[in-house]
RNA sequence: GGAGAGAUGGCUGAGCGGACGAAAGCGCCGGUCUCGAAAACCGGUAUACGGGUGACUGUAUCGUGGGUUCGAAUCCCACUCUCUCCGCCA
């Protein structure tokens, strides 16, 4: 959510930041609703201030052994209704202002790049060779298939299309990265795990930004009204919801892996061959509250623990900068990984790190306190994939498949897997 | 799912419908004392929005939303959450 007070004070800066991630405003709108906001609010104070006065004074009279008049009674209560027609007419208007700002985007930070789709976001650098192989490499559902560890069929038989199983060393590989980046995370880059529901609230929704804009994205349980997660993001984010930190709590990190549902209506075709885009999918994310001083920094620290994922993996990557018509909804600043596949022959995005500035403190009401006698500020938040499954698993699977059929596992991994390679199935 | 109890400031915990933003204690911050610290003592310690250069001041907030009343932390209704017991269960 946007700063009502900046929009008051600066329409101007709002409206060219909206206009550069391409989103007409209705900020004239909510300056109007505002003002009368604002009137109703003050008009409301004086009756107010007014009534206790003489409420005040009646129960003064009262403890005096007298009664006021029937007069100053009657007019009371018709203070008392005007009062609450104010009140509801407050009310009123603050929903309607609510309503647009909730559906307003973050504004960019002033060194994203323009720009209006994909094609020009920014490659800022790029890591590793691309493996050289004297023989063609498979994607990862013709090796996957072939290695018995990932059957789609079945996942379709189970759930619906862009549903999958993995079995066996499949499975296990998945779940060593899980336990192996989150070690990585909480003992060398100083991030708290936590065990988060996958189910939340609509409130949770809101705070993160997911709700009330996009709805038609997630998986919703009517009876009970709860959201499935489409990342662990949503509910971080709520962790601290509603309160103010104590000095010293900053920068507070977290890391947690959960399942992450996202309900796209995609049309079937390349992007969704394979397990690169799924409905249900594992995610290790990591997300920060910081001071708004250190956000831009500590989201370069962010994204150098993503990237470590990668190095340490020995998998070629690129990282992209979005521009501004690309970030998502609740971003300032963006940076995407991408993780170079063999089989398929195309870059994956494994991990989006970003700087949420104040936007969903905002929604979320997560304060903290500089120093002691300090009034609440604002944190900022960052969110960052540490990294994303499947799509690390193909990437591996792609990328150290060997002529044989067989795959190498990472050195890294070889503790968490207990193998050091998957082993062709003899064909026949 | 059934029966009961409860929800007050950072925490514990008072609060006959009228000076209650809320006693007291703890914690925290500042000060006195000390070479320094502890103890002791003194003072200060919620949030949001508005007005004023400022001291200060108005309004709202006692789980949430309604209602009664000139006036609600206090009375009434609904909801939410927590706890205890029973049932079910990984």
């Amino acid at each position: 959510m946007l700063s009502l007070e900046l929009i008051r004070t600066d329409p101007d800066l709002v409206r060219r930041a909206l206009e550069s991630r391409g989103e007409g405003s209705s900020l004239s709108a909510v300056l109007e609703l505002d003002t009368q906001r604002r009137g109703a609010l003050s008009q409301g104070d004086e009756l107010r201030a007014h009534r206790n006065q003489v409420s005040r004074e009646v129960g003064r009279l009262r403890s005096a052994g007298q009664e006021a008049s029937a007069e100053v009674i009657r007019e009371m209560r018709q203070v008392g209704d005007q009062v609450s027609q104010l009140e509801e007419q407050v009310r009123s208007l603050e929903q309607q202002i609510h309503e647009i700002l909730f559906s307003l985007p973050n504004l960019p930070l002033p060194d994203v790049p323009q720009g209006s789709t994909e094609e020009d976001n920014v490659v800022v650098r790029q890591w590793g060779e691309h493996r050289v192989f004297d023989f063609t490499p498979l994607p990862h559902w013709d090796l996957g298939e072939q290695l018995g560890i990932i059957d789609i069929a079945r996942g379709a038989k189970l759930s619906g299309s862009r549903f999958y199983t993995m079995f066996g060393a499949g499975a296990k590989l998945e779940r060593a990265l899980i336990s192996w980046m989150l070690d990585l995370h909480t003992q060398e880059h100083g991030y708290t795990e936590v065990m988060l529901p996958a189910l939340v609230k609509k409130e949770s929704l809101e705070g993160a930004g997911n709700l009330p804009k996009f709805a038609d994205l997630l998986y919703h349980d009517e009876e009970d009204d709860l959201w499935l997660v489409p990342t662990a993001e949503v509910p971080i984010t709520n962790l601290h919801r509603d309160e103010i930190l104590p000095p010293g709590s900053l920068p507070c990190s977290y890391v947690a892996c959960t399942p992450c549902f996202r309900r796209e209506k995609v049309a079937a075709g390349r992007d969704t061959r394979g397990i690169k885009r799924v409905l249900q999918f594992n995610k290790v994310e990591m997300y920060k509250l910081v001071t708004p001083e250190s956000s831009e920094e500590e989201l370069e620290k962010l994204l150098d623990n993503a990237e470590d994922v990668c190095r340490r993996l020995q998998l070629p990557y690129r990282v992209l900068q979005l521009c501004t018509g690309d970030l998502g909804f609740q971003s300032a600043k963006t940076y995407d990984i991408e993780v170079w596949s063999a089989g398929c022959q195309e870059w994956l995005e494994v991990s989006s790190c970003s700087t949420c500035t104040d936007f969903q403190a905002r929604r979320a009401h997560i304060r903290y306190r500089p120093s002691a006698q300090a009034r609440p500020q604002l944190v900022h938040t960052l969110n960052g994939s540490g990294l994303a499954l499947p799509r690390v698993v193909i990437a591996i699977l792609e990328n150290y498949q060997e002529a044989d059929g067989s795959v190498r596992i990472p050195e890294v991994l070889h503790p968490y897997t207990g193998f050091t390679t998957i082993p062709a199935v003899p064909s026949g």
